[in-house]
DNA sequence: AGCACGCCGACT
DNA sequence: GTCGGCGTGCTC
């Protein structure tokens, strides 16, 4: 008799390393597959796992295995290009291979909850329906009522009858007991989308047409920058794709930075293509997400539209992935499993050998050198639909106008004029709250908070001080408590700018748009509304404003403060800085108006000007490359970041310091070892924050010396005194 | 992570 | 006396 299989297993705790289990008792040797989940016992207690690999035998003796409990799946769960994925990620990003599996799963499965969701149903037996209800009527009214809603259909959901009779659950055992209704458990799945008719689109000019020609020429794996200024079309080329795909019976996997964000996006693919799309993002219930992964998993979802997560959703047959908008930031997780969805998304393709687009009109960088090596396909999308002209953008230099509350007097007469042309104005400004700072007027003092190394924000509406980094509030002072002098707010905020645009233009033409108006449910529809018909006439807004919305009636943008982005201590911060302006530039004037886009700068000599102005995003982006190019930035070279967090400063310093000196034990003289040195803002949400920067012309090198190195650190005694991560690729520096 | 074990300080 | 603080070890 051969020996008994080894399941290799990956369970959810911060270990890198697989854990071998005999098969349970009594379970056909068939049945045990990668990618279905058993329960193990783990220590003391029990646990939930992946099968990851059945092996024929383990490197511990046969004695120290233990044997698996149970086996929770009849199929696989994950397919073998899902456990390659997961072991990809696990391997690329240097995490623990268990929280990855618990990434890749909804948190029902990740809870050995069945695949199908079950509900109760309640059904009326034959006695039931034969039972007199007359005399039940008056003696247990409530009884005859449960009956009454069951007799037309015989049976009802626990979920329909809560609605119905909110109270039936207190008649439930009574009929129970009587043998009148029985309780059956059935599977709570809703159905798959169907397929309607699709409309058709406007023709494609030849720009596009040629970009389209291009892409169905080759059905394989290959990575297809759509690199188009807004308006010029993209998502046009993108649907025909899509519909190409869709009519081959394949699924297609859109990745978005924001669901929330995207309403206008999810309706024109729904009339575009005729199906319904399933949306995977973290607001949904745990049975939603459940339904919508099980639905891709097993092909009856052919449209799959999510966020970063998404990228792990197994598809039965995956034949497009699109990332749009591939250069946003939040496509990277600044969290525990710290992944690129786009990246792995590239990743993902080529295993599959399927194509993939990554779609943006400012591309990052990393992705435009790809473009430059020829590894990745550049198609440039020059001319916006309609041949509307691009904005006109023009520099306000705030040494020569002075601001008066932010705002200087050219962006104040270029409101004025757009306004009486009965244009529409966005006026941007990435700082929420009305003011950055609060100052004493008589000491200087200004006021910071007591858990980071921050300045507190003025919230002048709820008349409160707020922290931006860790979210501690504390109410406004009006006085000093050092010298008694009045605060001031300095410095200016969204909340701000709208106080002000409201005194001139009056309350009714003023909407601001960023987190702090939007957080109660609705407000963002509704204000979204409002800045879509054009019936605010003003929006004021961060960010948020400048994602993927299409404001017909926008003919001007005012940019109040765009410095910020100029002196950054990042390398990345002249390329984030084009990008958003860029992204805010191009909300302007995309029908038979021109735009215009007002920048105000303190710095208006700086070079980043001149570049932007008469070159646009592309030639910031060629300079920029040859600056990184220059001081071997990314990407022309690997970064990775060990982090370390602790209530003590010393610990993290001590940690990171046994971690460089591990790294040069290590002996891998390709890799550069820069710092420790503490995070630029040290201490947040009173945690003291510090990083050892680890940089390499050779991927091999520094994966190589991270796979040494966090098998050190996992064990190490240091180790155990801070919270530490190791972050592949790191797109925020601190 | 989550749990147990073990060794020292300030309490009913 | 012992309750509980966290340093250490371990999970197939």
């Amino acid at each position: 008799m051969s020996p008994p299989p080894v399941l290799k297993v990956a369970v959810n705790v911060p270990l890198s390393r697989l854990f071998d289990y005999l098969p349970p008792k009594g379970v056909d040797p068939a049945r045990l597959q990668a990618g279905v989940r058993v329960t193990v016992p783990f220590g003391r207690q029990q646990q939930s796992a992946v099968v990851m690999e059945v092996a024929d035998s383990s490197e511990l003796p046969h004695s120290k295995l233990k044997r698996a409990l149970a086996l929770q799946d009849e199929e696989t769960l994950l397919g073998a290009d899902d456990l390659w994925l997961i072991r990809f990620t696990s391997e690329y990003y240097h995490h623990p291979v268990g929280e990855v599996v618990a990434a890749a799963l909804p948190t029902l499965l990740r809870q050995a909850r069945p695949l199908i969701p079950t509900t109760e149903q309640v059904v009326l037996t034959p006695a039931g329906r034969n039972a007199s209800d007359a005399v039940l009527s008056r003696r247990a009214p409530k009884q005859a009522e449960l009956l009454d809603a069951l007799l037309r259909r015989g049976k009802a959901t626990v979920s329909e009858l809560d609605e119905r009779l909110p109270q039936w659950r207190r008649s439930r055992k009574a009929l129970l007991d009587k043998g009148w209704i029985q309780i059956d458990e059935i599977a709570d799945v809703p159905p798959p989308p169907g397929r309607e008719a699709a409309e058709p689109g406007p023709e494609l000019n030849r720009e596009q047409r040629a970009v389209l020609a291009d892409m169905r020429s080759h059905a394989d794996f290959r990575v297809t920058v759509l690199d188009g200024v807004t308006g010029s079309g993209k998502t046009e080329v993108y649907l025909h794709r899509m519909q190409d795909v869709l009519a081959q019976d394949k699924q297609v996997l859109i990745l978005v930075p924001e669901i929330g964000l995207t309403p206008q996006f999810v309706r024109r693919l729904r009339r575009r293509l005729g199906i319904e799309p399933l949306l995977l993002h973290s607001s949904l219930t745990d049975n939603e997400r459940l339904n919508a992964w099980r639905m891709a998993r097993d092909g009856s979802a052919p449209l799959l539209l999510g966020t970063r997560s998404a990228i792990f959703t197994p598809l039965a047959r995956p034949g497009l992935i699109v990332v749009d908008e591939e250069h946003d930031s939040s496509y990277k997780q600044q969290e525990g499993l710290r992944y690129s969805a786009r990246d792995l998304a590239v990743a993902r393709a080529k295993q599959l050998n399927i194509p993939v687009i990554l779609g943006s009109a400012t591309p990052s960088l990393e992705t435009l050198q790809r473009c430059r090596q020829a590894a990745y396909r550049h198609q440039v999308l020059s001319q916006r639909a309609g041949n509307a002209a691009p904005p006109l953008l023009r520099l306000v230099d705030l040494a020569r106008y002075p601001s008066n509350d932010g705002l200087s007097d050219p962006l104040l007469r270029a409101l004025d004029k757009h306004l009486g042309e009965n244009g529409q104005a966005l006026i941007f400004l990435n700082r929420r709250g009305f003011a950055p700072t609060l100052i004493c007027g008589g000491c200087g003092k200004i006021a910071e908070c007591n858990r980071c190394d921050a300045r507190m924000t003025v919230h002048a509406a709820r008349n409160a001080l707020h922290c931006h980094h860790c979210g501690a509030r504390r109410a406004l002072d009006a006085s000093c408590s050092d010298c008694g002098s009045a605060c001031r707010p300095l410095g200016q905020g969204t909340e701000r700018i709208e106080g002000v645009l409201a005194a001139r233009y009056g309350d009714e033409s003023v909407t601001r748009i960023d987190s702090d108006s939007t957080r109660l449910k609705g407000t963002m529809d509704k204000a979204l509304a409002r800045a879509t018909s054009g019936d605010a006439r003003i929006l004021v807004g961060t960010q948020m404003l400048s994602k993927g919305h299409h404001f017909p009636k926008l003919t001007l943008v005012g940019v109040v403060n765009a410095d910020q982005g100029l002196f950054s201590t990042d390398f990345r911060g002249g390329e984030r800085l084009a990008q958003s302006l860029t992204q805010v530039a191009g909300r302007a004037g995309r029908e038979r108006r021109q735009g215009e886009v007002i920048i105000q700068t303190a710095f208006a000599s700086h070079p980043f000007w001149n570049r932007l102005l008469s070159g646009g995003y592309a030639d910031v982006a060629d300079y920029s490359l040859a600056e990184r190019e220059a001081a071997a930035w990314p990407p022309y070279s690997r970064l990775a970041l060990i982090r370390a967090s602790a209530m003590q400063r010393d610990h993290t310093h001590e940690f990171l310091n046994a971690a460089r000196n591990k790294a040069e034990q290590l002996g891998f003289d390709q890799v550069r070892l820069l710092g420790p040195v503490s995070a630029p803002m040290e201490r947040r949400a009173g945690r003291y924050r510090a990083q050892l920067l680890l940089q390499s012309g050779s991927r091999q090198a520094l994966h190589g010396l991270l796979d040494a190195l966090v098998l050190a650190l996992e064990s190490s005694k240091s180790g155990r005194r801070v919270r530490w991560s190791v972050d592949v690729d790191p797109v925020e520096l601190f």
